[in-house]
DNA sequence: GCCATAACGGTACTCCGGTTCCATTAGTTG
DNA sequence: CAACTAATGGAACCGGAGTACCGTTATGGC
């Protein structure tokens, strides 16, 4: 009996998400990342994102409404789409890899400037948050085998945290992007892929006990 | 001749900054404190900053005109008043207390939203992100010292970037406030740095040459 | 391929964030 | 302490962001 009184309204898009929908949501997302990329967070306009897409306007409100939910669904989506890491055989390389490939989506011209607007929109709202811990979750999961394997190869000391060995190296690029006028050139992930690996020989991230 | 038609309309405030435009400003800076550690960079309203200031609204919108500027000017104020630093006489000891106060900060309930918001405004603002990079070059500067002591006393490598180990503190404790929702407690700043030592005693921050 | 309807998109409207205007208050200067 | 004027703040105003309405399109089930 409850069958049209218990959803109410569901979000558009739910019942029918192929076709046509699927398309205007992916256009839109796409323009969304083109305008956080140019503008920021702060001069994201829904009916400036709704001309870029060739969309209605009045579907962009209908639904996402505000703008950081249309960034948490942009969030939803960036969490899916995950490169591949590469394996050169021992830590430091591996790590290496790691920091160079942070550095280079961070410092390209669009990538960096939508990172800096997701996080801002983190902050704003518990769903975008939500979204980015998945995301980086994602992808902290992707590397953190590295990690695992270099204590199975008697690199790091065992009871190794691996995730936090992967975390350690992303931090300090992380903290440059977003409390330095500094650049992130290819040095400064070398250096935050040493001292990670450092830090990580010397037992600083292994889990005691618990 | 240029007498009047120089400076034109110089921001208000700027002509006679005491009295009575100080103590609107400090209570509009303090008012936008609050408002932000509420509702966040996205939910900051200038009328209810006036409001909360018991401020004209006018007053608000002229002199700051939007959200972000009135954060720079907050962070302009926030890179004035800094804390002392604790001296302990070894690496360790110095960079757990620094830890743990930046922890301490980050994870205090009227602090941590503060800072979270201040970082989303300097992603979204020029103007915002200079007075941002400032606040933190004053507060690496501060607390750098440490470092160096630590190169004399032959704890660390001769040529170590003494503010880079102060920012290797830093990093992960606003890498975790920013991208997990796991929770900043004592553990997490002891072991940022721990790792930081770890890895400046290894040298991965001594500068090469130049 | 046909029907029921989810989802889109144009138009008209509303409401409030932001501005303008001007009278009032209170620093600052001589 | 008097005159000058920067700065404030109330009130009226304006424009555009966001909403409501409804006809049109095209998806998904049969």
């Amino acid at each position: 009996m409850a069958s049209e009184a218990a959803k109410e309204t569901a979000n558009p898009g739910s019942v029918r998400p192929g076709g046509r929908t699927a398309r205007v949501r992916s256009a839109v997302l796409r323009a969304a990342g083109d305008a956080l990329a140019e503008h920021g967070l702060a001069g994201l306009d829904l009916a400036d994102v709704a001309r870029r897409a060739e969309v209605g306007r009045t579907t962009v409100y209908r639904r996402w409404g505000n703008p950081v939910a249309l960034v948490a669904d942009l969030l939803v989506e960036m969490a899916e789409q995950s490169l591949p890491r590469t394996e050169t055989g021992t830590l430091a390389g591996d790590l290496r890899a790691n920091a160079r490939l942070v550095r280079r989506t961070l410092a390209d011209p669009r990538q960096g400037p939508l990172f800096k607007a997701v996080i801002a929109a983190a902050t704003c709202d518990s769903r975008a948050a939500a979204a980015l811990h998945r995301f980086y979750e994602t992808r902290v999961d992707e590397w953190a085998p590295c990690a695992r394997q270099a204590v199975e190869r008697g690199e790091l000391p065992p009871g190794t945290d691996a995730r936090e060995v992967i975390r350690a190296v992303s931090a300090p690029l992380y903290y440059r992007l977003l409390t330095t006028a500094e650049p992130l050139d290819e040095a400064a992930a070398d250096r935050a892929a040493d001292a990670a690996a450092a830090a990580a020989r010397a037992g600083a991230f292994v889990t005691t006990a618990e």
